[in-house]
DNA sequence: CACAAATAGTTGCGCGCGCAACCTTCAGGG
DNA sequence: CCCTGAAGGTTGCGCGCGCAACTATTTGTG
């Protein structure tokens, strides 16, 4: 357990935030990642384009604004799930540079079968905090995004 | 602002904690690679080997082990900071397998410069959460890593 | 209306990562 | 003693990522 004392002069990397963070979300990957890898044969970037998609169809741009991926990773990701009938993509006749990215009938089947588990799967892992652990946790949480600009949709 | 409901049955990927680990551990990642690499030009395992060197020298295993890096990580780090002449090694004469990886002089300049501003950049981050804020992040942060074994040392 | 600048998306390329295989050295039992 | 298995490290290889450059389309401006 490493509660740290703010003035530290000394560095030991286990004590140290940034590195605890990255530490952490790392294991919560992995932690995750029997469901959507192991189960359905998705990595991180495709799963989270069918949880982007999976809601409302919307354009690859707004799904790497709302990820935080580089447009790269997206395009890569849609063409991947493109080839397995998850998604498809309507030309927009407004805009012919943009296309609409939606999920195919197999996609919506995928979805509604993975976001159950994946929710439940989160909430097994927040379950080994008390309540107002939680939401102190979470309160940290949105400070720290706002702190950083991660929350703004630029 | 992201308070979310526990039992929430729809996927919003910016509501889903696992994401909003990752991208935070993004972000504050980038906060401090100005620190670390734009200004003494070493990446994230480089600066991983030093910080676990710099309080007292060791193998390469165990800084793969207490920076859970993987072993070919931490192995090319180690070449590149000896080629850098910042780290060196000696070979240990009961076990010559291993070898006692330790800073240099320069190694040591560059560590005593680079800490101090470390530590302050970690403090500028956790000053935007109020002190019962951050005693609060930081018990989730221990509970969470100790619910998933990342604190343990095998 | 033409041309410059911006936007949506794709692709070539180099690099860093992890896996598996490997080399060397050590420990321990038959 | 040998010889098997394990441990400390290193290296070959394939893959995914981000950068930069590119195409195609749209918007803005004189």
């Amino acid at each position: 357990m490493n509660g740290r004392p703010a003035a530290e002069q000394t560095l030991e990397l286990s004590a140290f935030v940034p590195f605890r963070l990255n530490r952490l979300a790392t294991g919560v990957s992995q932690y995750l990642a029997a469901i959507y890898q192991a189960r359905f044969g998705l990595d991180i970037p495709q799963w989270r384009v069918m949880a982007t998609v999976g809601e409302t169809a919307c354009t690859a741009q707004h799904i790497a604004a709302s990820t935080r991926m580089h447009k790269t990773r997206v395009s890569r990701a849609i063409v991947e799930l493109e080839a397995r009938d998850l998604i498809e993509r309507a030309s927009n006749e407004r805009d012919r540079r943009e296309r609409q990215v939606r999920l195919t009938k197999a996609g919506q089947r995928l979805y509604t079968e993975l976001v159950p588990l994946a929710l439940e799967r989160e909430r097994a892992l927040l379950a080994c905090l008390a309540p107002e652990q939680l939401h102190g946790f979470l309160q940290g949480l949105d400070v720290l995004e706002n702190f950083l600009g991660l929350d703004a949709q630029p």
